[in-house]
Formats: structure tokens, C-alpha cells, sequence
DNA sequence: ATGCCGCCAACATGGCGA
């Protein structure tokens, strides 16, 4: 099964873009995050043509999280579980393959917490808690889970290109990155950093200031699995020449299969 | 130091978020 995430930034400006990924791609499950739009103006009808069923978290402007699935959808979450939240950037569903192995698939996007000094730093923080909460309350039922969106966090030195430029950030902070840890060390794992240990697997090119033709990147779109789902891992992988489309999302889809 | 992009309200462009 092939698993994939991707902050498409606006679905409906991104649709060509989406659909030529789908095509060539032909991911399993995908989520998308800040989709930018409600529920009742997301593009179903073309995602459906290509066989996908569609549950969606959407919101006007900004933010707005959707799972698609060739396999059917069932149990589905809005919005983090205990976190009090204007904001639409979650959404939980299990994927239930016919005769196959099911799989808990959760779609975030986790804010992004600049500036440092605002409000906007500590909301960051509380949904990373948040987030903790929920992963500990899922692990004991020792499904195959897959925790996959924009972070907004960016893991180690390693996942940046210039570590220094990005040391003050909020994606960078020693605080996000510890938040990051406590997280991962509840014993999920990495799939596109188990897959690859080389530095510059980058996910997000900004549009400024020559970031892509620069690989002037950063690693902030993350695939973590539960002990279950990591026995299955069989491969992972970042699309970044998905970057170079015509009017391309700042970030590219990253993905994993297993088996 | 700055460089982009998409959204909205509302008609031209400024504010917001990233």
C-alpha cells in the first residue's frame, strides 16, 4: 500500500498539478493539507473519476486537511481529539482494504507557529501536545498507524541547508525540535529518514528569494509509523521534481509503501 | 536587505498567512 502526504497550498489552484500527480503517482491513500477551501467546494468529483473516495476537513482561505483512499474510509475524525481548535488541520480516518491489512491514516497540519513572540508560537506548541496525546492513546491498540502531514517542524540539522538561517524560526527551535522528540521517542519511526539517511531530503522549496533553483530547501513533511506499520515499511521517497510544474506548491508530496 | 504565492473583500489593491 502506498501512502503519501502533500500541502498542496489551495487544492483548486493546484488542480492540474494534483490530478497530473495522482496519474503518475497512483498513491493508495494521500492527504492533503491546506487545502484552502470548504468542504462543499473541494473538487470531488475529479479525485472520484480517478477512483479515490474523498473525506474532507475543509476551510475558506486557509488551512483544510482531505484523505483520499482507493480502499474504503471508515471511522472518520475531524479535528484533533481534546484540543479545542477554530482551525481545520486534522483529520483521522481508518482505511479498510477488502481482505487486506487496515491501516489508522492520520492527515495534519501542524501550525506553523511564526512569529516567535506572537500567540501564534504557543498554539503551536499546545497542538504538539495535542498531538502527543493522541498518538499515546493510539499506540496501545497496536494498529498499523501512519501520522503524515506538514510538521512544520524540521527535525535536525541535517534536514535544512542552512541550519543557522532557520536557528531563531519556529520550525527550527530547540523547543519545536524537542517537542518533535518527545513524539517520535514514543517509538514511531521516521519512514522517509529510515529509508534514506542522506542530508538535504528536502519537502519544501519557499517561493522567494530563489529557494528552489537554489535547493535552498527544508525537510518539513513527515511520514511516521507505529512499530506495526513500520515492520510493513518497504520503501519511502520525496517527489521533488514535482516542484519544477507549472505552477508547482511550495512543498511536494512525500510517500511511503508498505508491504 | 530583498526576491513569491494564494486567498479575501470588493474592483484596485492591501492585508494576511506562510
Amino acid at each position: 500500500m502506498k501512502i503519501a502526504t502533500w500541502n498542496v497550498n489551495s487544492v483548486k489552484a493546484r488542480i492540474d498539478a494534483v490530478l497530473g500527480w495522482l496519474k503518475e503517482a497512483t498513491p493508495d491513500v494521500v492527504g492533503f493539507q491546506e487545502i484552502k477551501c470548504l468542504d462543499e467546494a473541494f473538487p470531488r468529483l475529479e479525485f472520484e473519476a480517478l477512483g479515490y473516495n474523498v473525506e474532507t476537513f475543509g476551510q475558506k482561505t486557509y488551512n483544510g486537511v482531505a484523505i483520499l483512499s482507493r480502499h474504503p474510509i471508515e471511522d472518520v475524525t475531524r479535528g484533533l481529539p481534546g484540543f479545542e481548535d477554530t482551525q481545520s488541520r486534522y483529520i483521522e480516518a481508518v482505511i479498510a482494504p477488502k481482505g487486506g491489512k487496515a491501516i489508522r491514516f492520520c492527515c495534519l497540519y501542524l501550525p506553523n507557529g511564526n512569529p516567535v513572540a506572537s500567540e501564534k508560537y504557543p498554539y503551536k506548541l499546545d497542538w504538539m501536545a495535542a498531538l502527543q496525546a493522541r498518538v499515546e492513546a493510539l499506540l496501545p491498540l497496536e494498529e498499523s498507524l501512519v501520522v503524515a502531514g506538514d510538521y512544520n517542524v524540521i527535525p535536525t540539522p541535517a534536514d535544512v541547508h542552512d541550519p543557522a538561517a532557520w536557528a531563531k524560526d519556529a520550525l527550527f527551535l530547540p523547543t519545536t525540535r524537542a517537542a518533535w522528540r518527545r513524539l517520535a521517542n514514543l517509538g514511531l519511526t521516521d519512514a522517509i529518514r529510515a529509508c534514506n539517511a542522506l542530508p538535504g531530503q528536502y519537502t519544501f522549496w519557499d517561493y522567494q528569494a530563489g529557494a528552489w533553483p537554489k535547493n535552498n530547501g527544508i525537510r518539513i513533511d513527515h511520514l511516521m509509523l507505529s512499530p506495526q506499520a513500520a515492520d510493513r515499511l518497504a520503501s519511502a521517497g520525496i517527489d521533488r521534481h514535482v516542484r519544477s510544474w507549472d505552477k508547482a506548491s511550495d512543498h511536494v508530496p512525500a510517500w511511503c509503501t508498505l508491504q
